[in-house]
RNA sequence: UGGCCAGUGGUGUAAUGGUAACACUCCAGAUUUUGGUUCUGUCAUUCUUGGUUCGACUCCAGGCUGGCCAACCA
């Protein structure tokens, strides 16, 4: 009995993913003497995205759960398309996200005299060969998926020849695009990765850390493996892609290297999200052409447009746990990360009340100069969060939605002759609508229940709803900007022939309006998150001043009345 | 006509030879000074065919479907 409850929490407590299995397997057979070590190894051509993020909480994760550590590795081979910028944007996502690196921030650009030294131990072993073919020349000799390759006529190089030539490649003798140093390895394999791939490459462009002193750089299936095995990484795990690469990574490292000791590639598959695109040629572009306001634009899934946006690290880390690890294909729901933003905001976010669509309201028969301050309570959810008040008066906004002259079945907002309650201050009811002469709506008269303040009702009185409001002479005008899904299309990239991911852009994904809020909200700082009741999340951007206040839309509340009025 | 990987509700992830679980979504209801929150309930013969077994999501074989691989990118 005793014994049985104890399997059972035991089980609840497991379900492990299968990286962990793995590793917990390594662990038991003794494997690099029980350490655990992972690292993320970001390109630094671009900011990072939430499919990053699931990356970083994996591997950081891992790294946490097993006493073990995470390196920050930065695999910069490229000069062409690497930038400062980003390591910088990249350092500081990682950290908000709280994956803490310590003091292991890495570049592949650190080995690249290893690298070399390397390369040259497995010309010497006749591994490698400088090979003088152009660009299409190697890609038709490659042969394809079924057909196999034939050898470059400078596959049989002599040693003595390629270590000359590589020298002079890296003394910047020669072109770009003239010579590449290549592993001699199988032209028939039906590995495409193991048919003589290019290990170094004549690029005569600045590095942003090693700035001139290289002219020739390794590929990164030259760098990376190596990279892992010179820190000591015991698991590294990466996306489904780079499978067929790993043959090729064992294979190096099989040239070079003796000990027992070898990192263990661990593939998963990478996270699809409805509604956006996540490749960052495609977000590089949106940004380049302007799509959006770059790359921390809040519409943009990057880790750094969702900061702004709103999102709470605490809410991507949700996120990432519950997306799950796995080898299949997936395609997430838009709605799951909004219902990690909402969990975790409607546990910490102060509400405040902020109107959108004014709609004036005269209470006719409360007293003209009078104002009072009401109670309203800071977060329900969060009694230590305290209370604050608010002002009200003769004359209000309250949301032209909350009203409606002639209302469908079902309708419990104002509407004349009916009551409700005004959050914190008192039932109201409407008693007149006044027009202009094309009949549209200039403002409404209602009269007020001295006996309901706060909103109780000491006869026990129902109303059917709660609305929102501001008064008009306190309101402050503030600029709201409603940030919608980035696509229209659950899957961008499907579209018709002739066009691309970008005709399924969401021309309404922004839209900027004025609104009023409550002047509670007078003091709010960037990046300080509200919920705005009965409408959305919102939090103060960046470019918010005391003279402009601007609130970012970071997801809006779940909405029954609007589905049920869709549905009917 | 190649190789590698993967197929479990609408979505994602579990169950690792003992009779399909959890989360999101959806729908229905209860509660509510936010049509929010919270709570309850409904939703699957595990791609397919055959085999092994007392017993198969799980093991084996064939088929089908999807993804990846032919950058001097990562």
């Amino acid at each position: 009995m005793e014994e049985n409850s104890l399997n059972e929490k035991e089980d609840i407590k497991k379900s492990l993913n299968f990286i962990e299995q793995i590793i917990e397997e390594d662990l038991q057979n003794g494997k690099n003497e029980n350490r655990v070590h992972t690292r993320f190894p970001p390109e630094p051509n671009g900011y990072l995205h939430i499919g990053h993020a699931k990356s970083i909480c994996l591997n950081y994760g891992l790294a946490k759960r097993y006493n073990g550590k995470m390196n920050l590795r930065f695999d910069d081979t490229n000069p062409a398309k690497e930038e400062t910028e980003y390591v910088e944007a990249i350092k500081e996502d990682v950290k908000w996200l709280g994956a803490d690196w310590e003091d292991r921030e890495f570049y592949a650009s650190d080995y690249f005299e290893q690298l070399y030294q390397w390369a040259i131990v497995l010309i010497k072993k006749g591994f490698a060969y400088v090979c003088e073919l152009n660009a299409e020349q190697i890609a038709e000799m490659k042969g394809t998926p079924t057909r196999p390759g034939t050898a470059s006529p400078y596959r049989e190089r002599a040693t003595e020849e390629n270590l000359m030539l590589f020298a002079r490649m890296r003394a910047g003798e020669f072109e770009e695009n003239t010579k590449i140093l290549r592993a001699k390895i199988d032209m028939e394999s039906p590995n495409m990765q193991m048919r003589d791939p290019i290990l170094y490459r004549i690029i005569k462009k600045e590095h942003h850390r090693t700035g001139n002193k290289w002219c020739i750089y390794p590929m990164y299936d030259f760098a990376h493996g190596q990279s892992d095995y010179i820190e000591g990484i015991t698991h590294s795990i990466c996306t489904l892609e780079f499978e067929v690469h790993r043959p090729l990574y064992n294979w190096f490292l099989e040239k070079l290297v003796k000990t027992p000791y070898k990192p263990r590639q661990i593939e998963f598959a990478r996270l699809n999200l409805s509604y956006t695109v996540m490749s960052k040629r495609k977000l590089l572009e949106l940004v380049q052409k302007n799509y959006v306001n770059g790359w921390t634009d809040p519409r943009m899934p990057t880790i750094s447009g969702l900061r702004r946006r709103g999102y709470t690290p605490e809410a991507i880390r949700m996120f990432a746990e519950k997306v799950g690890i796995a080898k299949r294909d997936n395609l997430i729901d838009l709605g799951l990360l909004e219902f990690c933003i909402r969990e975790d905001l409607n546990k910490k976010a102060q509400r405040a009340m902020a109107v959108m669509n004014p709609l004036k309201v005269v209470i006719t028969n409360y007293d003209d100069t009078l104002t009072e301050y009401l109670e309203a309570i800071n977060n329900p959810e969060d009694v230590e969060a305290g209370t604050h008040d608010v002002p009200f008066s003769k004359i209000l906004y309250i949301e032209q939605e909350d009203f409606m002259e002639t209302p469908p079945k079902k309708y419990f907002r104002l509407s004349p002759g009916n009551e409700v309650r005004l959050r914190y201050a008192y039932f109201i009811k409407c008693n007149e609508v006044v027009k202009d002469e094309n009949n549209q709506i200039l403002e409404i008269h209602c009269t007020y229940d001295p006996a309901s303040k706060g909103g109780k009702s000491p006869d026990g009185r129902k109303v059917k709803s709660t609305i929102h409001w501001v008064s008009q002479q306190h309101a402050i005008k503030a600029e709201a900007r409603l940030y919608d899904r980035l696509f229209l299309a659950e899957v961008p990239d499907k579209t018709e022939d002739g066009t691309d991911y970008k005709a399924n852009l969401n021309p309404d994904s922004l839209i900027i309006k004025d609104c009023y809020v409550e002047p509670y909200l007078r003091n709010a700082k960037s990046g300080d998150k509200f919920q705005f009741e009965r409408i959305a999340y919102f939090c103060v951007d960046p470019e918010s001043n005391e003279d402009k206040l601007i609130f970012n839309r970071t997801v809006t509340l779940k909405d029954t009345w609007a589905k049920i009025n869709n549905n009917e």
